[in-house]
DNA sequence: CGCCCGATTGAGTCCGGTCAAGGCTTGTGG
DNA sequence: CCACAAGCCTTGACCGGACTCAATCGGGCG
């Protein structure tokens, strides 16, 4: 598919693409290189990979609907998850330091996707130095991505709260309230991602429902108290299982 | 100080130098431009901070000797250790997402620091497309580096292995032997840059000794038993507490 | 010499992991 | 249309690894 498919001047996530900043892409992708390039609209359908590990890398992509998983193989075989992209978010960097990706990308939900050869990119930041700033930008944001250092030493409870509310502020104004989440991914996968048992999540989301925080449909989470979400994500001690009860009610 | 004072063509880091391979440096820093950009061997002294939580970015730092600490300031007040830096690594790349940086550095050990601006670094990437390769390389290893996710979902007495052995690795023909290994910080610094209490640091370092893995003075370790400490790291399940005695016997 | 910071060691507690049983949903085939 | 199977999710019981609190010890420095 080519950009004229389904032009990236009309995309809605145009304003935060790093793509949508190579010259020539906006304008239609009139240049040959961007054609030849810049992939658009790619299908991906739930449990396709995208790319495994050691396979060579050729490409930046971005999750324009669905969601993907980015997993590390560890030593003793097991999967383990390090990065969860929604729409917006780009993946493929982990590709940058021998050729070859170190992790493997997975669809958690079927969607759409655009992908851009690499090495075109990198000899277009010769001619615009913007877009080397856009993608400096881009691998310190994932570089100081809190989700990953921060919650590793938080309490379970708080890594949830911390999931809902990144989720909820991952909803734009296209898609769904900020007051509703849909979890992208299994109980397991949750757990994988955040470091903790299965059971856990599934506790942890019982314990926000029961104290009227949050109501749980299977992946439809609607949040009734974001504020209580806040606190308990900040609050420097205690958490749902000591003292929780008291310190958050039931809202029926 | 100016690149002549002490050559980078005589640096024993020189080979995994990102600064050694801007054009110029090598043959001694002949560009005007260069001699403004980069500064080497800049003394730095036990608890100095070289920049702090929302300083504006303007270098990209390599530690020549000592070491440093790189730390976030989390919402509920305290420090937390994000990265450990021992000569041979860049800091620094944590102000690329908006122009500050969202760490602060601070020394551990008093030594040398080399920096050279980015903005200089940026427009020299358009001349060479080397330096950008090499550039993006370094940030793949930083963002791929298992150091922290893998660890952090690892029991303590894994963790401590791996940061021993981390350390171990890191001494090159130049310093201590590979048996050899000093520990950069306190106890409450290890304890909080692998997520846990400073007692468990200690308690672990104390059963390790126990079991003539180990033998430690100190900031000083002596590693008796490189496999073993191995065997411990990657081991699927188990763990000193539990059965630990009897798969590890004493060496004495 | 005494102070202070860091390290060690012990006791008690609890968060969260593991094991296990059961309920709910979804899809497939008879 | 229902039966069955296979995932996925929930809930409970139990246990253990690591945290907290607390006391003690050791070493470097004024």
């Amino acid at each position: 598919m080519s950009v004229s498919a389904s032009p990236c001047s009309t995309c809605y996530l145009r304003k935060q693409c790093l793509f949508y900043r190579v010259p020539g892409v906006a304008q239609g992708g009139a240049d040959q290189i961007l054609e030849s390039a810049l992939t658009t609209n790619i299908q991906m359908v739930q449990g396709e990979q995208i790319y495994g590990y050691g396979s060579t890398f050729e490409y930046f992509y971005m999750v324009k609907s669905g969601s993907v998983k980015c997993s590390l193989g560890t030593s003793t075989g097991e999967e383990l998850i390090v990065d969860l992209c929604l729409p917006g978010d780009i993946f493929g960097l982990d590709g940058l330091n021998d050729a070859r990706h170190s992790y493997s990308a997975v669809a958690l939900e079927s969607g759409l996707l655009c992908k851009i050869r690499f090495e075109t990119l990198e000899s277009l930041i010769a001619e615009d130095p913007c877009i080397l700033r856009s993608l400096l930008r881009l691998m310190g944001q994932k570089f100081i991505s809190d989700l990953r250092f921060v919650t590793s030493r938080m309490s379970a409870d708080k890594r949830i709260a911390h999931l809902l509310i990144n989720l909820s502020k991952h909803n734009g104004p296209s898609t769904l309230p900020a007051t509703r989440v849909r979890l992208p991914m299994t109980r397991a996968d949750i757990g994988n991602y955040l470091g903790m048992a299965l059971e856990t999540v599934s506790r942890i989301l019982g314990i926000f429902q029961k104290n009227g925080i949050i109501e749980v449909h299977g992946k439809h989470v609607e949040i009734l108290d974001p504020a209580a979400l806040n606190r308990i994500m900040t609050d420097r001690e205690g958490n749902l299982f000591s003292s929780g009860a008291a310190k958050f009610p039931p809202a029926e």
